[in-house]
This record gives structure tokens, C-alpha cells and sequence, in this order.
DNA sequence: TCGCGAGTCAATCGAACGATTGATGCGTGA
DNA sequence: TCACGCATCAATCGTTCGATTGACTCGCGA
């Protein structure tokens, strides 16, 4: 008989918090040792708490985001393994997590068993993925896509808001051409011939987000 | 000692329906009799099961949606009252919602006492709405804009995909020219005065959303 | 040192966009 | 019947966009 896996929950939503623990609560092999509402919290409890498997929420409502806090905790000395647990599905927030050090990465739609078949496995430093995160990121490797430069993240962002390029240019003290000159490289990058479906793309992908 | 308020909580998240069924567990004076995943479910269960409160998600992976779902329950004869939960707060979500017919809308993040009370208000048939929600109203009765027409609104929809004025006329069999009318009447009504800036608007307000 | 990527800039030109003015037809409710 | 909203269409014109070609500078790593 051995020890329970300890899981740290951290979710802004109490609502999900409180299933979990109470979906954990039904395995005798899997033991939440504590909550928290954001990254910065985690981090705390992390300090005190022996943890194995931190099952992380990516974007909350206020405070450290899951990304942050996902390459924090896996910069701590020993850390426990990171199973990001979220509704999103873009290529950009996969990506991140992944980059940040999370071992694993389900959708929180995913049925009770699949969730704790992926704890198990992120305790074990096996990689979990979740089958419709699995699909995309298969997609991504067939169709490998260009990450844009800081710069040219930037336009895009404020492109998505609407601005023309005239006022992009002032927005950002260049010219009117290097402006232009970037938005060429992002429409090559996101393989697209204008702005509006620059856009759209870049929303698909998680490049960007409404805000 | 009166009877418990009962409760079916419609969400395609398990999580969440484990998260609110043990939140309610807690209370003596609330009753969860079932549970759906999507909104035909929920009518199923409607059918043969007394209920006084549907908590209802707005978006489902698949199968019938929330408002939908809403406008179904609430024409049914002595039909429960709909409470929706939702991590939504775009306008035009909560204003479908309370076209629907819903008696009240919370956030997914509000915490359980604040719930519990909406679901007290909602059986009472009182509106019960989050802070963010009613602050959402409040801004929007300030400053009320006008409804798209169908038509508009699939513009607007085609337009977020990055399509040229020409690849919509072909798009939808009309001129150009009636393309550009049509936009004409989007901005004016949006209050912008370009396709992206429409798009930008269109996300924030819920009008469209990114697929 | 050299090559590369990123950022910057200019000029040119055809295509697309947005604003404006004006018009027609249809369905609906008062 | 009339007025209104919605959908449709045309023409015109100035502005903006996107593609192209070409150039320069800087920082960084091999």
C-alpha cells in the first residue's frame, strides 16, 4: 500500500476547484493536499507543502497566470510536475505551457478517469496529453508555422484594435514603410494576403486574444 | 422545515458539475436531482423530473446550447426558473441569455455563497445577477447600441474571416456595391471606421466570435 | 570577420477600401 | 395606404493597403 499522490489544485474558479477535490476525494491513491486561486499562491503553499502534481489553470482572472507560475515551479529544486488543466486549445497556449515545463496538458472537459490517468502519468514525468491537445499538436507538426518576432507580435496586436497604418506608425515612432515592411512579414508568417484575415488566423492560433 | 430547492445542472464540463453538485451537497435546503451535458439532455430530463432551478452553462462542446436550451425550458408549461453560469460576460451573451428567458446570470468565478444566494433569488423569481454581470448592464444601458441585422451580422461574421469586400459579394451573390453598403451601416452602428476596428468591436462584444 | 536576422526606411503602383449620393423593391405594421 | 426598415445596386473619388524592389544599421554567433 503506498502513499497517496499530494496534489496542489490552482484554479480561480471555485467552482472547479471543488470538483476536483471532490473527484480526488474518490480515489484513496490520489490526496489534495491544498488549493490555490492564482500562480503567486501556488508558489507559497509550494514553499511548505510537499507536492507531486500541481494541476494548473493557465489563465486566471487576476494574478500570476498558469505560464508564469508553471516555469516557476519548475525552476523550484525538486519540483513536482505541472498538468496544466484548461478549456483552452490553441496552438499558443499548448505551446507555452509545453515551453514553461508542464508535463502534461488536459482540457477541462476531459472525462474524470482520462484526468486522473494523467495525473498519474505527470507523476511519473511521463508526458499526458489530453486527445484533442494530442490532435493539435500533430497538426502543428505537420504544418510547422514561423513564430513571429517580438516586433511583429507587437503590430499585430495593435493591428487586431484596429489601428491603420499610418496610426500604428505613430503609435509606435517608425515609419509608415516599416510598418508596412513588417506587415508583410507577418502576412507571409501566418500565410495570409491582408490584415483582417492576419487577424482571424492570428485569434485561431492564440497568437493574439480579444481583450 | 420546508422542501429543498431542486436543482439540475446543465454543463459539459464534468469538473464543474462535480464542483456544484458537492457545493450543494453542503446545504440542506439545496437538492441536486440530476444532471445534463448539453441542453437536449436537460429537456430530456425536464420531461419526467420536477425541478425549480436549472443552472445552466452557455456553451456547450456539442449538442444544443445554452440560450437555446434557455428558450426551450422557459416556454415549457410551470417551467423552472434558468440561472446561467458561465465564465461569459460579453454583452451579447448575457443579453441572449436574458432574451432567452434566463431569471439570472452568474460568472463561473463567483464565489459559493454568492451562487447559493442566486439560486435562493432565481427560485423566488427574482433576477440574480453577478456583480461583473450587472456592472456589464449598467454600462450598456448608458450606453445602448443598436442590433446588427441578420444580414449585417453575417457580413460582419464572413468579414472576421478575412474575406475582401469582392470575396463576399461572391461569397453571398451581391454586388460589391451592396457589400460596401452593408459595411457602411456595420461601422456606423459599431462606431468605427474600418473593417478591423469592426472586427476588434465585434469580438469584445460577443457579436462574433473567433472559431 | 562574416553572415544572418531583426528593425528601419524609401519609392512606386495597382488594387482595395471607405464615404458619399442617389435609387429601387419588398414586407410589415399602424 | 403610408412609412419604415432592410436588402439591393450604381457611380465617383480620395485614401489606404499590399506587393515589390532596394537599401542601411546593429547585434550576435560561428
Amino acid at each position: 500500500m503506498s502513499e497517496p499522490l499530494r496534489l496542489l489544485l490552482v484554479d480561480d474558479h471555485p467552482v472547479v476547484r471543488r470538483g476536483l477535490r471532490a473527484m480526488f476525494e474518490d480515489r484513496s491513491d490520489m490526496l489534495v493536499v491544498d488549493e490555490a486561486s492564482d500562480g503567486r499562491a501556488a508558489l507559497d503553499i509550494l514553499r511548505n507543502t510537499v507536492v507531486q502534481v500541481v494541476l494548473m489553470d493557465l489563465r486566471m482572472k487576476s494574478g500570476m497566470d498558469g505560464v508564469t507560475a508553471t516555469r516557476e515551479i519548475t525552476a523550484l529544486p525538486e519540483p513536482p510536475a505541472v498538468l496544466v488543466l484548461t478549456v483552452y486549445d490553441t496552438d499558443a497556449d499548448i505551446l507555452a505551457a509545453v515551453e514553461a515545463g508542464a508535463t502534461g496538458y488536459m482540457l477541462k472537459d476531459s472525462p474524470p478517469e482520462q484526468l486522473c490517468e494523467a495525473v498519474r502519468s505527470a507523476a511519473l514525468g511521463e508526458t499526458a496529453l489530453g486527445p484533442d491537445v494530442a490532435a493539435r499538436l500533430f497538426d502543428r507538426l505537420r504544418a510547422p508555422t514561423e513564430a513571429l518576432s517580438p516586433r511583429e507580435a507587437e503590430i499585430l496586436r495593435l493591428l487586431s484594435q484596429g489601428l491603420s497604418n499610418r496610426a500604428l506608425s505613430r503609435e509606435l515612432f517608425i515609419s509608415e514603410a516599416t510598418v508596412k515592411t513588417h506587415l508583410v512579414h507577418i502576412f507571409d508568417k501566418l500565410g495570409v494576403d491582408n490584415r483582417t484575415a492576419a487577424i482571424s488566423t492570428a485569434l485561431q492560433r492564440g497568437i493574439i486574444r480579444t481583450e
